[in-house]
DNA sequence: TGCTTCCTGCCAATAACG
DNA sequence: CGTTATTGGCAGGAAGCA
């Protein structure tokens, strides 16, 4: 019924439309008219009102609309009393039902009350027709909130100039051809979908796209660097940003194997030193910004493998759960198979919240590292922590309960009380106090320290009972070298963690020891096109946190010589 | 001007689901 | 077990910053 659709429910001829409306939280996104063009529109919490609950549910909320808030039309329902004569889409009241029944018939109509050039969609014809003429001449948005108040979306931020020509032009594509598609058609009838986030109005060809660009306006996840206490929107901008840390180099000249960090360097050293045009290696960009991988394109370069293992995919069960958990398990399931992750690890609390302090007694080479547990016997006693609520993967499941076990049977048999630990072993447990030596291998180092005579990166896993205690306490951008070669960055004094965050799956707590909270790195702006932006505070302040991560990066570099 | 970050289509790998 | 959904890497140009 028209009316549940106005709360958010797709009633069936709303489907027939095209509809799909994901988690619409602002004003006027799902109206009826982008609908009939097959738009589809993700929306997300707006920034300035996302309460953190609201936040966290971002692109979860699928298909669940607030009746306010996703009202079809502007004018709100939720404001007028209720009234048997009120129309269902967009809630305007009527006093006759021969009023309401002719007004539901423009709603009817509109299918074909499209814009020829944008593809907006009117109720009116007269207000079509307005638009229309000032749609070709470019004006089309100045005079849009006022012509037609209730057909056109509100958007939060108005879109750029060309974000409007490519929402445009894409729109064009998604206009609906006449007559049946054909079977073959799919990829092309496909093509014609689009979706639009709810909130800066980009346009997206694929709904992952928007589903990944949603995130920069929601922050429902968060991708933290290990190395530093930046956090990004975007898996990719933390594994490019990772590089800089690492010195990784992947990009390979084939004429000169010389390697460099980035696409960009490569292409200037090709540009400069062996005079191959851009041209060349250049492939296909969409109308929208993407890339389309040319046909036996020509490459001119070599990428290679990561050195650090490909960060295992995150399980949905796991996107799911509460943060203490998702930054649980990653640590318990290397826990579990003992196997250190490749890359230089952060502090992670695991399971009980008690405090621990680690020693490192050796330097930059393999060193062997004391962890002195202060867990009280109650604590050692106490159940331990009960599985997650939610549905878990099952290997993570039985990696868990396999801690659970272990955990159990470590306090059923109380461990040795000395410690001394010979290196190479697993680690040795002691009694009250659990005194654990292990053994710190060195992490993975960027391909730039390699073969330099850099200090490699500690890492430190520790496994007690269902608990991963991970330490990091160096990391490249820390590590000095000292005139007499020893690394400054290696400090063999205890060092009491206290109790690591169990939210934080790679909260860093870095040797100057520091706890900061995680905080957005940037903050999403929509695309600044001749004009606009949002204050220069952010751009100083992203300026100055660059500029704090990368000097010793530069400082190292320049260092390597 | 040099360099980094952002952006987004495409795709492969993986997980979840029926 | 096949299908669908999710995630993240890749490409390479645009935007932005120093």
């Amino acid at each position: 019924s028209p009316g549940v659709a106005s709360q958010g429910i797709a009633s069936p001829r709303v489907a027939s439309l095209g509809v799909t409306s994901l988690g619409v939280t602002s004003p006027g996104i799902a109206s009826p008219g982008v609908a009939s063009l097959g738009v589809t529109s993700l929306g997300v919490a707006s920034p300035g009102a996302a309460s953190p609950g609201v936040a966290s549910l971002g692109v979860a909320l699928l298909g669940v609309t607030s009746p306010a808030l996703a009202s079809p039309c502007a004018s709100s329902p939720g404001t007028a009393p209720p009234s048997p004569l009120r129309c269902g889409l967009c809630g305007r009241a009527f006093g006759t039902a021969a009023a309401l029944g002719l007004h539901s018939k423009l709603h009817r109509a509109r299918r074909g009350l499209a814009c020829r050039h944008c593809g907006k969609a009117f109720i009116h014809v007269k207000r079509l027709q307005t638009h229309e003429v000032l749609c070709e001449t470019g004006d089309a948005g100045a005079g849009e909130t006022a012509a037609a108040p209730t057909e056109t979306p509100t958007p939060t931020q108005p879109p750029s100039k060309k974000a409007l020509l490519l929402r445009h032009r894409a729109l064009e594509v998604a206009e609906p051809e006449r007559g049946e598609p054909s079977a073959g058609d799919a990829a092309a009838s496909e093509r014609r979908t689009l979706y639009l986030c709810g909130v800066c109005q980009r346009s997206y060809v694929t709904l992952s796209s928007l589903k990944r660009h949603a995130n920069v306006h929601s922050w429902r996840r968060q991708y933290p660097c290990r190395y530093c206490d930046k956090v990004f929107a975007l898996a990719e901008y933390r594994t490019k940003h990772e590089v800089w840390h690492t010195g990784e180099r992947r990009y390979q000249c084939v004429f000169c194997w010389d390697a460099f960090v980035t696409y960009y360097s490569l292409k200037a050293h090709q540009k400069a030193l062996h005079g191959i045009s851009p041209g060349l290696i250049a492939s296909e960009k969409t109308p929208n910004g993407g890339y389309r991988p040319k046909l036996n394109a020509l490459k001119l370069y070599r990428l290679l493998p990561m050195r650090a293992h490909k960060r295992p995919y995150k399980t949905y069960s796991q996107s799911l759960l509460p943060d203490a958990l998702q930054q649980q398990q990653p640590a318990a399931t290397a826990a579990a198979f003992g196997t250190p992750r490749p890359e230089p690890a952060s502090v992670i609390a695991y399971g009980r919240p008690s405090a621990s302090v680690i020693m490192h007694s050796g330097a930059a080479d393999a060193t062997n590292t004391v962890i002195a547990y202060n867990g009280t016997a109650a604590q050692r006693g106490s159940p331990p922590a009960s599985p997650p609520a939610k549905p878990m993967k099952k290997q993570v499941l039985r990696d868990y309960y396999e801690a659970q076990r272990a955990a159990t049977a470590a306090d059923n048999n109380p461990p040795p009380t000395t410690t001394n630990n010979t290196a190479g072993n697993n680690g040795a447990v002691s009694g009250a106090g659990r005194t654990m030596t292990y053994v710190a291998k060195p992490a993975y180092v960027g391909a730039t320290a390699e073969g330099r005579g850099a200090a490699p990166l500690c890492q430190i896993t520790v496994r007690i009972g269902e608990e991963a205690v991970v330490q990091r306490r160096i990391s490249e951008s820390d590590l000095r070298v000292r005139p007499d070669g020893t690394d400054i960055g290696v400090d063999d004094t205890a060092v009491p963690t206290g109790v690591a965050s169990p939210r934080r799956d790679s909260a860093e707590e870095d040797s100057d020891g520091e706890d900061r909270l995680w905080r957005p790195y940037y903050s999403y702006k929509p695309k600044r096109k001749g004009g606009g932006g949002n204050g220069g505070g952010g751009k100083g302040r992203k300026a100055a946190a660059a500029a704090r991560w990368r000097r010793p990066l530069r400082a190292l570099r320049f260092g390597e010589g």
